[in-house]
Parts: structure tokens; C-alpha cells; sequence
DNA sequence: ATTTGCTTTTGTCTAGGACAAATGACTATA
DNA sequence: TATAGTCATTTGTCCTAGACAAAAGCAAAT
């Protein structure tokens, strides 16, 4: 009755579950032996459940910097030991809170966790939720998803939430009319929102005017964007960065075409190993970073205006 | 200086554009002769500006029930004529006012647009917002989108700050304690959020309580939502319906295995024309007879029990 | 400690074939 | 007139196997 309802599932699905293109997956196979799925009546390939959840864990090492050739071959057991042991480094300090948080959802209670989201929002204000316990809680989940302990829905929900109270905290902030405006977005191929979101609040908190234009703008567009709303900064955020040859080179055309009076910011987890960043381009590597880089900023306009 | 900055795309950017897969492209390329991108010294597709507009408007026609064979090969003046008179044919009654909102966005100021939308919702309550504003401003923005009055950028601006608007109404409703609960969520491959947030607050401000999942919940996954969470009404959205076929396998597979007790229901331009449905699900083909359907739920579950 | 060059790793593209599901047109039945 | 069944056509996705450039790792030299 609990059992897993999908025995098996194509390639499509695979490959949207854990964010890994379909041809990888196929060269995969050639190259390591792993996945090796059964074929069904079409000749098409089929995962084995087990198989789909290896796939996960493995998709979670390499974002945290493992390569294919590495990690893709190990038998289950090994990749276990892997993830367990990453999954230790990097607890967080809240993470008991947390924990019990997700357990919350994980019982079915939804209204348990909308309500200690809105509490913890009221008891450490804007800026500390965001870094003491929306960031945390979104890391906390994806591995708990990872290593299977939580099914996909339940992320979705906790994320769902998560979004709503970070929105609604963004909306109950009064920017100041002079402050400094930020244009925020990722660019194509990042999907993850989450991480606009906090910026957005953060920035939103600290008095800042943003214009969230949400995820996937194409580059043209967002240089179109800036001529449009002249904003002071524009940040871009990345969970995680697949293709770098992209988006260095994104990052070189945006630097060339936005006007110099624009600051690039670029922030987020997947860019902390970049090299070759254009040299107007700014970069915070830790979301607590960001107030003061923006103060930073800031008053580095108002002395040269 | 307002020209396009990037002359030409990717197979990838475009894929990702239009919303057609890779495969698609070159078969079409194969079939009907179109797109005919040039290569690059690589050797790959590299799709000129003026094809990639054309791919858009293919692909609005499409979803509109076009079929491939018919659209992809005509002549761009052709394509725009069909267009045009699409448009004209689904304008919708409250336009002019939509038309002035876009406007606004076009010309860069986006308070305007926040505050708009706030104001449309305090006057015309949430119902009403959702039926006269979001739904046709959506529309409506896809089409300036389709046809290239829009860039996406501010598609993405506008989408923006309307589920940030959503969202806010949403929270501010108070859900009765005893009235139904719902589970709302798409199915792997509709990625469109807008819809789920507009039945989120139509039915929030009913007094329902809602459980968005959020987008691509995956079948299997929503089976253990169902378990966990116990809703009287599982919900879906669907904004265009490319693979009918796992559609409706994933449908029936959902009215096998969801408990008997929980109404199934699908709504969104989607669904118009599916035929084939599971006999125990409900289909609400229009936004605004999401509210009397919900209603008939209720009782027959109140006369039932 | 940073730059330069070399080797291996890795993701994505290409071509053309195949095939089943979906659609549309046509026919036969109530 | 409407509904159900049959057949041909259309269409999206998957397949194999090869190719290649960019990234990463490593070593040597500045």
C-alpha cells in the first residue's frame, strides 16, 4: 500500500526528476554502465526505481562538485557512504528546528508549518529568517529529497510555503523612495526561484527597490529590461551552474552591453567556483554577504553622483 | 541601439523559448522545411532572429489546436495573418483597461503595475479579480508576447507581480476550519504555476482550504499526497495539453489508485478538448464554474456523510 | 603564487531511422 | 441525424553511434 507506485519510468521523466539531459543519461550508460535500464515492448529504456533514486543521490554529489566519471559507476552502497558523509558536512546550525519542522509536514500537518514559518518570520525579523531559517530549510529539504527521506511532493510543499511567507514579508516592506533599485533574475537555464526570492526579501527588507523578474530571462531581453527601468544594480542568482563555458559567456556579453553605470551582481551557490568573471562583475558568495556589499555599493554611487 | 542584441539563438534557447522540444525542431526542419537555421563552425543549427519570432507564433498557433503540418510551413505573412485574427477572435471585455495596464509596464513603470493590480483586487474582491483581471491579463499578455509587442522580460515582470498580488489575496482570506480541503498540483510537464494560483485564491476566498503543491508533481508522488494529507477534492491544472496520450494514462492511473472518497477534478484551457476521461472525474471547463462545481462537492459530501 | 600548456573528462550536438499514439476522413450501424 | 468502427496520415519522441569543443585536472615553468 505504501509501496512506490511507478515500478518503472522513462527517460523523459528521469530526466526532469533529477535535472540531467536525456543525452547525458544515454552517454552515461555507454561510458560508465550505470544506469542500466530493462527495455520495454518499444525498445525504449526503463528505470527500475532503485535505479531512479541512485540517479538522484548521484545528481546531488555532482552539484556539490563530484564528477560524473567518480561517482556515476560506484555500486549503491558506496554512493551511500558518499552522500551521508556530505550530508554531515554541511548541517546546519538550526538544523534540529528544522528537522522537527519537516517532520511536521512529513505528518501531514501543512498548517503546523505555515504557522512556524510566520512565527519565526515575526521573532527574527526579515533578514535573520531569511538566513537563519528560510535558506537553511530549503538546503535541509533538498537533502532530505535526496537521500529519499522525503517524497517529492512534501518539498514541494515546504517550498510552496516557504515562497509564500518570503513574498508576503516582501510586500509588508516599505521601500524608501530614493533607495537604490536592483533588477533580479536568473538566466536561462536556472530555474530555481527559491534564491531570487530571499534576495528579493532581503533587498526588499533593507529598504532596496527590486524589480523580480523571475527566472530564465533570456539575455537580449534583460539587457532590454535595463534600458527600460535603468536600475542602480542588477543581480542574478545561480543554485547551481551546469554549463560555465555559457555562462561566462553570458556574463562577458552582459558586461559588454549593459551601461556602465549598472552594477552586476551575481551571487548564489553555483557561482563560488567561477573563474574568468569579467571584471565588472561583482560577486557575493554568501547570502549574508549581500547587505553589505549593497551598502558597499551604495554608497559608492551616492559619492560619485 | 534597440535592436536585438542577439542575432541568433541556439537550438537550446529556442527549445527553451517556444516551448517545443529539440527532437521536434529538427524534424520539422526535416519535414517541412522549417526553421532553416544556418550553422555555426560547428557545424550546428543557429536560428536567425527572424525564425525564432516565427517559431514563436507557430507554437501559439499550435497551442490554440493548429496542427503542425498546417502552420509550420507557411510563409511569415501568412503566419501573421492567421495570428491576427486569432487575437481578434478571443480579445477579451474588460481589454482596453488591460491594454492601458501593459502599457504602463512598456514604458518601465512597474509601481504603477503593482499598484493597479492592488487596487483592481480591493475594488472588485478576489472572485471578481480573478475572473475580469488575472485570467484575461494573462491572455492577453500571451498574446502581445505571441505576436512580439511584448518582450518576455516584461511577460515575466507582469507574471510576476500578478502572483505576488495573488498570493497576498490568498493569504489574507480566512479559511473555515470545517470546509473542504483541496489538493491543488500539476502533472509532470505543465509547468504553469498561474493557473494553480488562481484557483488557489478563488478557492481560498470560498473558504476552502488549499494544498498547493505546486507545479510537476509527479503521479506516484500525488498518490502519497492523497494518502497523507486526506483531501475531500484533488485538483489539477492544465494550461495546454501537448501529450494527450499520458495524459490520460496518468489520469486513469489516478482514478484507479486515489481513494474513492476524494473528487478528482481538471480544469484549464487544457482539458476543453480531451475526450476519454475517467468517468469519476469532474471537469470544470471554465474558471468561472470552478465556485457553483466546488459547491455541488460540498453538499453531496455533506448529504453523503 | 600565478600563468602556461597538455591530457582526460564530459555534455551536447548531429543524422537519419523507426514506431506508436493521435488525428482526420470515411464508412457503416442504430 | 448521430454514434461507433476502420483505415491512412500526421506527428512527437526515442533510438544508435559518432564527433567535438569546453572544462577540469595536472604538471611544468615563470
Amino acid at each position: 500500500m505504501n509501496q512506490p507506485v511507478n515500478l518503472f519510468a522513462s527517460i523523459d521523466e528521469i530526466s526532469r526528476d533529477i535535472g540531467v539531459g536525456k543525452d547525458t543519461l544515454r552517454v552515461w550508460e555507454r561510458r560508465y554502465g550505470f544506469p542500466q535500464p530493462i527495455r520495454n515492448d518499444k525498445g525504449e529504456r526503463s528505470y527500475p526505481r532503485e535505479q531512479w533514486d541512485r540517479l538522484r543521490t548521484i545528481s546531488r554529489l555532482l552539484d556539490r562538485g563530484y564528477r560524473p566519471g567518480n561517482v556515476v559507476a560506484l555500486t549503491a552502497a558506496q554512493l551511500d557512504a558518499l552522500a551521508t558523509q556530505e550530508q554531515l558536512d554541511t548541517t546546519a546550525v538550526e538544523a534540529p528546528q528544522l528537522d522537527a519542522l519537516i517532520d511536521s509536514v512529513r505528518q501531514g500537518d501543512v498548517g503546523q508549518l505555515q504557522q512556524c514559518l510566520s512565527t519565526k518570520l515575526q521573532q527574527q525579523g526579515a533578514q535573520q529568517f531569511v538566513l537563519n531559517t528560510a535558506a537553511p530549510l530549503l538546503e535541509q529539504t533538498g537533502n532530505a529529497w535526496a537521500s529519499g527521506q522525503l517524497p517529492i511532493y512534501m518539498e514541494h510543499l515546504i517550498t510552496h510555503h516557504l515562497g509564500r511567507t518570503l513574498q508576503q514579508a516582501a510586500i509588508e516592506c516599505q521601500p524608501s523612495e530614493q533607495g537604490l533599485q536592483v533588477l533580479l533574475t536568473t538566466l536561462p537555464g536556472e530555474r530555481h526561484g527559491m534564491g531570487l526570492m530571499m534576495v528579493d526579501l532581503l533587498l526588499t527588507a533593507q529598504g532596496t527597490r527590486t524589480f523580480n523578474l523571475g527566472v530564465e530571462t533570456p539575455v537580449d531581453e534583460l539587457i532590454r529590461a535595463c534600458e527600460a527601468i535603468q536600475p542602480q544594480v542588477l543581480a542574478l542568482s545561480f543554485s547551481s551552474v551546469q554549463k560555465r563555458a555559457a555562462l561566462i559567456g553570458q556574463l562577458r556579453e552582459l558586461s559588454l552591453k549593459i551601461p556602465a553605470s549598472v552594477v552586476i551582481l551575481i551571487g548564489g551557490e553555483g557561482v563560488a567556483k567561477l573563474r574568468m568573471i569579467p571584471q565588472r562583475i561583482r560577486v557575493v558568495k554568501k547570502l549574508d554577504q549581500l547587505e553589505s556589499t549593497l551598502n558597499a555599493i551604495g554608497k559608492q554611487i551616492k559619492n560619485s553622483s
